[in-house]
RNA sequence: GGCGAAGUAGCUCAGCUGGUUAGAGCGGUGGAAUCAUAAUCCAUAGGUCGGGGGUUCAAGUCCCUCCUUCGCUACCA
């Protein structure tokens, strides 16, 4: 009955504390898993730290720590930002855990069963300082024909012993197989840049490295360590069970969906399927690219010293608001800017002034006219009858197939226009005046509206699950009707015969102020 | 250089396979209301849809070209 739901986020590399680009994606992939939830979907979402590789070692040398309680104390930061910003993840999972090494190492072997794997000598231009390799066509020439890098360092001709991936082997195969699935790389413009980049030819990869040894083993070449995407990839597999065939791992592989930067999108949408392609396993349903957060329409830098931390966003703004501004304010798979005044206008504007205040002065008119029992209803009017139609359609209806898209920024602005709607029939109804005049039509449009903003804060939990929790706990909702599916069914009259009664509202989305201090790190 | 994305009202953006007077939110302006977090509601603000050319009965919406911005062009992740 329930389909299984596996989504995942990127594994971040924890070399710095998280930013709000972690932030964003964690928040994104929440929303989505927690939709499906809604959904009847079982789900499971995995998130966590990629620590293997150099650039963990490097810094840890730098600091004059072990690697490995580097390692931790990083991971623990990426922990916890997902534990404040109310990730429901199902695991958190870390590289450095034995029983990755050992998927990692399992993966390995089936690639070197199946044949795609040979030891040669990797041989490019290297750059000791940056501990990279470069492409020919990359590097310029300086003084006396050094060549430099890039990032103008001298780069030498090294030669390295190396395991390499037969990844040309799978040119054709990924070519149809992106083919035949056109749904598997999302948005289309990421899907042209890799079929493109595919049909310009695939050399083989190299899978390990000498060099340093904070990674995998290479099964029978202990020298070796795995190449950390290989291991980082595993990650999507190893956290259901991998290589052990679990009830997780026969329930959810292959994955629904992998949430990831447009940064890494060919390391999931190429060397990923071949990877799996040659270990016999099926590939993930699809991969989507989102962009990038902006600052105030710029890049995100250490140097431009506009990194914001998204901790102390949710601490400033609220989580529930840091998470709404990014998913209404974004339209996710494009880049997005952030700024703090658009915060606070956007998040005052739609859940203060729109969503929030609806809901105070609804159940404030309840509270105070009825004594805080729900209304009953005495005959619907036409108007009565549109508003419900409207909502119930915007709930059950639309917002579910803009998730289904991804398009969250597009559920929520039809969410809003039936906030609006709400609002619009508040003030032709005029309830309060209704308390004189006719008392019944007035608890007729209470109990209206109750239903309307029920079925409002059911539909918005995935997005701000903490206020819309907090929401309909006031508001008595019953949890078996906190979803999709039965948002709109017949449990208000149940709830209100039953005698449930309100407490004084307390308003749950604060009106926010600019930090006072301008020119701060946000 | 090659490939790709974007350029729509003051601001942030919607506009799918071409079709009535180009839309929303925020901001601005003018009203209404006072239940509510001074929140809400109604009306409105005359943008050559980057420039030019073309296809069509009809084009932000297709084709060509030019301009601007951005991304990708593999082994740091």
């Amino acid at each position: 009955m329930s389909e299984p739901f596996y989504i995942t986020t990127a594994i971040a590399y924890p070399n710095g504390k998280p930013h709000i680009g972690h932030a964003y994606e964690a928040i994104a992939t929440d929303a989505i898993a927690r939709f499906q939830r809604l959904n009847g979907r079982e789900v499971c979402f995995v998130t966590g730290t990629d620590e293997h590789g150099l650039k963990m070692d490097q810094t840890a040398r730098g600091l004059g720590r072990a690697t490995r309680d580097l390692a931790d104390e990083m991971s623990s930061y990426f922990k916890q930002m997902c534990v404040t910003l109310d990730i429901s993840f199902d695991h958190f999972c870390r590289t450095t855990a034995d029983s990755h090494h050992t998927a990692s190492q399992a993966i390995w072997k089936r690639l070197e069963a199946n044949g795609d794997l040979y030891l040669d000598r990797y041989e490019g231009w290297y750059s000791v300082r940056d501990e990279a390799y470069y492409d020919e066509a990359e590097l310029t020439d300086g003084e006396g024909g050094q060549k430099l890098s890039p990032q103008g360092t001298p780069v030498e001709w090294t030669v390295e012993e190396s395991w390499f991936f037969r990844l040309s082997k799978y040119e054709q195969p990924l070519l149809d197989y992106y083919a035949a699935n056109p749904g598997f790389m999302r948005p289309d413009s990421r899907k042209n840049e890799t079929v493109k980049f595919v049909e310009g030819g695939l050399k083989d990869l190299s899978v390990s490295r000498t060099s340093f040894d904070w990674g995998v083993k290479v099964p029978g070449s202990e020298n070796h360590v795995m190449y950390v995407w290989l291991d980082a990839l595993t990650t999507y597999i190893s956290a259901i069970g991998f290589p052990n065939d679990t009830e997780e791992w026969r329930k959810f592989w292959p994955a629904s969906i992998h949430i990831i930067g447009k940064d890494i999108v060919r390391f999931h949408t190429v060397y990923w399927p071949a990877f799996l392609m040659s270990a016999g396993l099926p590939l993930p349903k699809m991969v989507f690219g989102h962009g990038f957060l902006l600052s105030r329409g710029e890049k995100m830098s250490k140097s431009l010293g506009n990194v914001v931390d998204p901790m102390e966003l949710a601490q400033l703004f609220g989580v529930d608001a840091l998470r709404y501004f990014l998913l209404r304010e974004v339209s996710f798979g494009q880049d997005g800017s952030y700024s703090p005044e658009a915060i606070v206008t956007r998040v005052n504007a739609d859940l203060a002034n729109s969503f929030g205040n609806l809901a105070q002065r609804t159940l404030s008119l309840i509270f105070k006219n009825c004594e805080g029992y729900l209304p009953a209803i005495h005959g619907h009017h036409a108007d009565d009858q549109a508003l419900l139609e409207l909502v119930g359609n915007v709930v059950s209806t639309q917002i579910p197939v803009h998730f289904e898209e991804l398009a969250m920024s597009q559920a929520l602005e039809t969410w809003m226009q039936a906030v609006f709607a709400c609002n619009a029939y508040v003030d032709v109804q005029a309830p309060w005046a209704l308390k004189k005049t006719d008392p019944e039509r007035m608890e007729t449009v209470l109990a209206t509206l109750f239903i309307c903003i029920a079925q409002l804060a059911i539909a918005v939990q995935p997005i701000i699950p903490g206020s819309a929790t907090k929401l309909l706990d006031q508001m008595g909702v019953p949890q078996d009707v906190r979803n999709y599916a039965r948002a709109g069914s017949h449990w208000f009259s149940p709830l209100a015969e039953g005698g449930f009664q309100i407490a004084q509202p307390t308003g749950l989305f604060p009106r926010l102020e600019l930090p006072a201090e301008e020119g701060a790190s946000v």
